[in-house]
RNA sequence: AUCACAAGUCA
């Protein structure tokens, strides 16, 4: 079974989801009771490919087979709503996960805030943020990244660099991927100035950008006419060991 | 370590 999930698992990430679905039916005939990991699994691979419809089916079809949903199946589902723009949906299950009162995790908690701050809701991502606090659920970068990432996104890019100081009194060290989304807003409003200053802060704690955090500058340098410097930072990047391509 | 969440270019 475990020999399954993990075949499964591995047809997911490659995007077979028809593969990964003959390998629960295999399963079924050989005998061997599909859990509710390989549900989850199958369930995430339908939503990673845009058939959440399929999702809901195999969430049914769990319940009539008497497996209890778990929080993983909660969070690939309240995901799987969100990214098909469906956040009411998205919204409602994490109600009836709260009313169940079993533990939630910051995972849950940062789907349904990644979704709010896409859409540009950010009264409703920070409510959530101080929502999982107030449950002793500590906010992780995921949880600041999206938060950073829809602040920028709203052109609110000193809100959201303050959020980045709220994580260090937090005692969260902000790592690449909330600075790299700082970067992004400011690149977007033009503000070079700003991000060379974020990435001397950067340095300072030893964070080193990566190829996204570089594909950022280089598009933020060449969309305000900078080609030399976007240049400077390709070879840069190709200096410190990162695969150019 | 059998499962879930965050940042990028072009379309």
């Amino acid at each position: 079974r475990i020999s399954y999930n993990t075949l499964i698992l591995g047809c997911c990430k490659e995007g077979k989801v028809e593969e990964a679905l003959k390998l629960g039916e295999e399963m079924v005939k050989q005998c061997i009771q599909p859990d509710i990991i390989t549900y989850n699994l199958l369930m995430h691979g339908m939503c990673n490919t845009g058939k959440y419809e399929e999702a809901v089916k195999l969430w049914d079809q769990c319940k009539q087979k008497g497996l209890a949903p778990n929080i993983y199946t909660y969070s690939v589902m309240i995901d799987g709503y969100c990214k098909a723009e469906k956040i009411e949906e998205g919204q409602n299950l994490f109600d009836e996960l709260v009313d169940k009162k079993v533990s939630l995790n910051s995972v849950v908690y940062n789907t349904l805030i990644r979704a709010y701050c896409r859409k540009g809701n950010m009264m409703a991502a920070l409510r959530l943020r101080d929502d999982m606090r107030n449950r002793g659920i500590s906010p992780t970068c995921a949880t600041y990244s999206s938060l950073i990432y829809g602040m920028c996104n709203i052109g609110l890019v000193e809100d959201a660099k303050h959020l980045l100081e709220e994580m260090r009194k937090e005692g969260l060290l902000p790592n690449v991927i909330c600075y790299t989304a700082l970067i992004g807003g400011y690149c977007k409003l033009g503000q070079m100035d700003k991000v060379r200053d974020i990435l001397q802060e950067m340095s300072s704690y030893g964070i080193c950008p990566n190829k996204i955090t570089y594909t950022v500058m280089i598009d933020g340098y060449c969309k305000s006419g900078d080609m030399k410097e976007a240049r400077k930072l390709l070879s840069e990047m190709a200096k410190s060991g990162i695969v150019v391509d």
